[in-house]
RNA sequence: GCGGCGGUGCCGGAGCGGUCAAACGGGAUGGGCUUAGGACCCAUUAGCUUAGUGCUUACGCAGGUUCGAAUCCUGUCCGCCGCACCA
């Protein structure tokens, strides 16, 4: 870690301007009918499992720093926090505790809980009671325009928000939102419960996968089951294939007769199925026999080798067609007349099996394995690698290219549907899933993903919980709905809407209750506790009553006193005082809906999306979200922030090694928009002395009452009282004059608000950053330059002021500071944020700038080549006249061509008499004018000549020797016929 | 594979048809100020060239549109995020 400077002197501000703001309550936001502009923003609230770290710093500053921007921009603003304990994260680690598991004993210890403490951890309650203090202190530290009245956390531990939990779900019930179905899960058998990610051993990240199994009738009745992926190739199906050395089982599965793997047997019994094993069955004795299909073929069962036991069902249906191992294996048999003697195979019937064209792939034949198998050159089935490889070509060509063939009409299959032939594979199958479902052919089966072992070693199965809760974000009205109030919040940025308008299409059913964890019990089911991401959808409503509603008796919360505030419905008696209520009911009317809610671009795909979901379905139109916003994942030094990495840097830290300003101005820095924001240490590390400076010029301009030397108070004398050389009046008692390069400065702050104003309410901070620090620094800096230290103190205080102000969202304790020095009255988290005003911008006035900046630049450069340290003098010439006239007729030509010939046939055209007599030099001219462009503005020679000349004293100190200034057309210097508008000619004395 | 976002100089990162060899910051180099400085100020930071200029090569790669492209179009390669019941 890079030591920072001296972050002290930040530092030793900080608790100071806090504890104003604490005092003067500057951050507590009550509704206020006198006060129409109301702003209320929030960011997700935190799982309280750990402290903040740089990762949650960019969320919460965005949030931050729009906060404090719109309470400047004079809105009543609301900005609450609360904590979320909802799901299984503490339980599981407060379960480790009890366990006495090094690894999380460890994490505890860094977050500096002393050793005596931590077997308090065991209990999920201790977490919520360490954690929400920590956490709070930590982000608290940054300065945060929190109010915390209104602190919460969630969880049936708080009966209040637990009862607003319940609430919303009945309301979600009451509209059929909330439906129930069979959900697979991952299952521990021992400990009979299931088992989430963070809670395994191995396998996180496995799923439950859901297979389609595929019944093929043995002329018993029994059904032979395979399982498959690719329900699209059901009618390429030539035979099965069995492994003749592996031993099946034949069992009741409910009324029917299945053979199947006996690891499959055992799984089915999971999976909401009645399993009876009757008895073993030798895959060689089904050898030879045949079964009727699907597609009403009837097919034979062949024996192969590469049929794994603990795949699927053990048992292969075989679409030689379009499965590489399939046809391979095929292939073998046919040549192989020894196995096919010794399972009695008639070798006529093997060879007369043909694969069955079933997809129209582009690019390949009607047969695509056998292009596969010939393109690898594979020549057997125990080509193990080669034929992974050709299943992977296979199946991503055929999903994502293929067509289904002419095969697939309806009328040709009675189990079919409709007419698929045609259709995209990727279409396609899912129909045809559908049809083999709902025929006596199909079931469902599920695997998971990869091997998965539970915390008590057991490796884990997949089970179909019943009576499972969802949410069914499936439902078209719904999504209609969700769309709806899409169109019509604001997004920041507005390029994520692609992609929730993509998710809210992709949603369905949601499962939306857990068995374990903390949380709040479904009120008409109390055995299930509602899952973390479906207690978290509307609860900002709460917020706008939270610091009234908990000061009542929770008995007295009822369904009808949420029903009165939140939807304006009498719906039953009221429990509490119909003035409390009526309170509540005016804080939510105000304050609602949500003006900006942000978090990580990661949460579009559920949480954010739900939370416009949920919007819809609870409240009235007017109270749904106005605005999110998202950002993207932070980097710390370009890295990824990682555990492993050790690069994730507590906010605590953060604090103490740069101070609050520093880490806030810094997280900022580092992006906007969606892309990953990046902590650069350097930069943190850069700008504290940068803030000092800040700091120092304040003082400075504080100090001087007056700015100007005694010579320019003489020079000023010399003028009219009163009377500046613009013709303006110059009221303060610094320097009298308002010079061009005063007016300059302020021409360009003005652009500066303009602009920043336009950026911070896009929230695009990382720009206004850039803009109100950086440009407005170097603005300064030259303006100073330019006026040998005796700037105008009317202009130099507006700048200070306004970058006082303007920076005050992102290093407010430090802005406080210098307002409070000042002079200024109040606080400057109170202040205005100011208005850019039009007139002052002045393009002229920053065209007259640029041409002293770059003659004074060209001076130098001059001066270095030829090698002169001390000129005796320097002559400027500005453009002969005639090329002002040629400019301008030249630019109105360039909107009608760029054709330089017809440019120039034009300007000879319509030019005077007098600036046709120059038509060699124009015609030399015009060519690189249209090339590379006029510049954006050409001011008329006199104003040329008046910028230089205002600017003569700078101009001649920076040259070290005197400067005379004329226009080039009474000069007789050969060299002054090459200035133009905007380049003047430099012609140096020796 | 699908959906989203990106690929710019030593680095971070602006720019999104002409004012672009490319803002701003960081780093590096040189100079100034200073007892000294990690503080501050100034200059340089693609190559060649020049009295302040001009030229060449540059904005992932390849084509195209245009008088003109980092900027628009097409194709292609690469990176990041998400693809769920997990906070």
């Amino acid at each position: 870690m890079v030591t920072p400077n001296n972050a002290e002197f930040l530092q030793n501000i900080q608790s100071k301007w806090q504890k104003k703001w604490q005092q003067a309550r500057s951050f507590h936001a009550d509704a206020n009918p006198y006060h129409k502009k109301k702003f209320f923003l929030t960011f997700p609230y935190p799982y309280i499992n750990g402290l903040p770290h740089v990762g949650h710093l960019f969320t919460i500053m965005r949030v931050e720093a729009f906060a404090r921007y719109k309470r400047l921009q004079g809105f009543n603003v609301l900005f609450p926090q609360g904590w979320h304990a909802t799901g299984s994260p503490i339980v599981d680690a407060a379960q480790r505790v009890r366990e006495g598991e090094e690894k999380q004993l460890k994490i505890l210890r860094d977050c500096g809980v002393p050793e005596a403490d931590i077997s308090k951890f065991a209990e999920p309650e201790h977490w919520i009671s360490y954690f929400v203090p920590e956490y709070r202190k930590d982000i608290q530290s940054l300065g945060l325009s929190i109010d915390w009245r209104r602190e919460f956390f969630t969880t049936e531990l708080n009966p209040h928000y637990n009862k607003f939990v319940q609430w919303q779900f009945s309301i979600l019930k009451k509209k059929g939102y909330v439906k129930k179905g069979k959900f697979p899960v991952v299952w521990d058998p021992k400990n009979n419960c299931p088992v989430p990610d963070h809670s395994r051993i191995e396998g996180e990240g496995e799923t439950p996968q859901e297979f389609l199994l595929v019944k093929h009738k043995l002329k018993n009745g029994t059904s032979i089951v395979t399982a498959t992926l690719r329900p699209d190739t059901i009618l390429g199906v030539t035979n099965l294939y069995i492994n003749p050395d592996v031993m099946y089982v034949r069992a009741k599965v409910d009324e029917e007769d299945w053979i199947i793997s006996k690891k499959v047997a055992k799984a089915l019994a999971d999976q909401d199925k009645k399993v009876t094993v009757i008895e073993e069955v030798q895959g060689s004795s089904l050898i030879g026999q045949t079964v009727l299909e699907f597609s009403g073929l009837s097919v034979p069962i062949l024996p192969a080798f590469f049929v794994q036991e603990q795949f699927g069902t053990g048992i292969v249906h075989s679409v030689p067609s379009d499965s590489a191992d399939d046809l391979i294996a095929l292939d073998d048999l046919k040549k192989d007349t020894a196995l096919c003697q010794k399972y009695r195979l008639d070798m006529a019937m093997v060879k007369a099996v043909e694969p069955i064209s079933v997809l129209d792939v582009p690019g390949f034949s009607p047969i695509p394995a056998r292009d596969v198998l010939t393109q690898l050159g594979i020549k057997s089935q125990h080509d193990r690698q080669k034929l992974e490889k050709a299943k992977d070509i296979l199946y991503k060509k055929a999903f994502y290219e293929g067509k289904v063939n002419k095969l697939y009409q309806k009328a040709r299959f009675k189990g079919l549907s409709q007419d698929y032939a045609g259709q995209p594979v990727e279409k396609a199958k899912e129909g045809i899933k559908h049809d083999i479902l709902n025929s006596e052919f199909g079931d469902v089966y599920y695997q998971l993903t990869g091997r998965v072992v539970s915390r008590s070693m057991m490796e884990c199965v997949v089970r179909i919980v019943e009576d499972q809760w969802f949410l069914d974000y499936g439902d078209p009205v719904w999504k209609k709905l969700a769309h709806d109030a899409l169109n019509n919040l604001t997004l920041y940025p507005e390029k994520a809407r692609a992609q929730f308008t993509y998710v809210i299409d992709w949603l369905h059913q949601w499962a939306c209750t857990r068995e374990t964890g903390l949380g709040t019990r479904l009120p008409w089911d109390e055995k299930w506790l509602i899952e973390s991401l479906s207690d978290s959808t509307v609860y900002m409503a709460y917020y706008t009553i939270v610091h009234l509603l908990q000061k009542i008796d929770v008995r007295n919360v009822n369904g009808a006193l949420f029903d009165y505030v939140f939807l304006d419905e009498n719906t039953g008696k009221l429990l509490v005082d119909k003035k409390d209520a009526d309170a509540m009911r005016r804080e939510f009317d105000y304050w609602y809906p949500v003006d900006f809610r942000n978090s990580g671009k990661d949460l579009i795909q559920n949480h954010l999306t739900f939370y416009l979901f949920n919007h819809t379905a609870i409240f009235h139109k007017d109270k749904w979200p106005k605005g999110i916003g998202v950002n993207g994942w932070v980097t710390v030094d370009g890295s990824k922030m990682s555990k492993s990495l050790g690069n994730v840097i507590p906010v605590r830290e953060m604090v103490k090694t740069y101070s609050a300003d520093a880490a806030r101005i810094t997280i900022l820095t580092g992006g906007e928009g969606m892309d990953d924001p990046n902590w650069d240490t350097e930069f943190a590390r850069s700008i504290i002395p940068k803030l000092e400076q800040f700091y120092t010029l304040a003082r400075d301009v504080a100090a001087a009452k007056d700015m100007t030397t005694a010579k320019d108070r003489a020079a000023a004398k010399g003028t009219a009282a009163g009377e500046t050389s613009t013709g303006k009046t110059s009221t303060d008692g610094g320097r009298y004059t308002m010079k061009p390069i005063d007016l300059w400065a302020l021409s360009n702050l003005h652009q500066i608000i303009h602009d920043a104003t336009a950026l911070m309410e896009e929230t695009s901070f990382r720009s206004a950053i850039q803009k109100i620090f950086f440009d407005l620094q170097r603005l300064l800096r030259w303006y100073l330059r330019r006026t040998k230290n005796s700037p105008n103190t009317t202009v130099i205080k507006e700048l200070v002021d306004a970058q006082a102000v303007m920076l005050s969202p992102f290093t407010p304790h430090l802005c406080e500071e210098i307002w409070s020095m000042l002079g200024k009255k109040g606080l400057a988290c109170e202040a205005s944020w100011p208005v850019a005003q039009q007139d002052k911008i002045d393009e002229q006035a920053n065209a007259a700038e640029n041409l002293v900046q770059e003659t004074a630049a060209d001076i130098q450069s001059v001066l270095k080549l030829l090698d002169i340290q001390k000129p005796a003098s320097i002559a400027l010439f500005v453009s002969p006249a005639w090329k002002y006239q040629l400019f301008a007729i030249v630019r109105k030509q360039l909107d009608t061509t760029r054709n330089p010939a017809e440019v120039l046939a034009a300007v000879m055209k319509n030019a005077p008499a007098e600036l046709r007599s120059h038509g060699q030099d124009i015609s030399k001219l015009i060519p690189k004018l249209v090339q590379g462009g006029l510049p954006p503005m050409i001011l008329p020679q006199e104003k040329e000549l008046a910028a230089l000349r205002d600017a003569v004293d700078f101009l001649s100190a920076e040259a070290g020797c005197p400067v005379q200034i004329a226009s080039a057309d009474e000069a007789s210097e050969p060299k002054a016929k090459q200035a133009q508008p905007g380049k003047v000619a430099i012609v140096v004395k020796q």
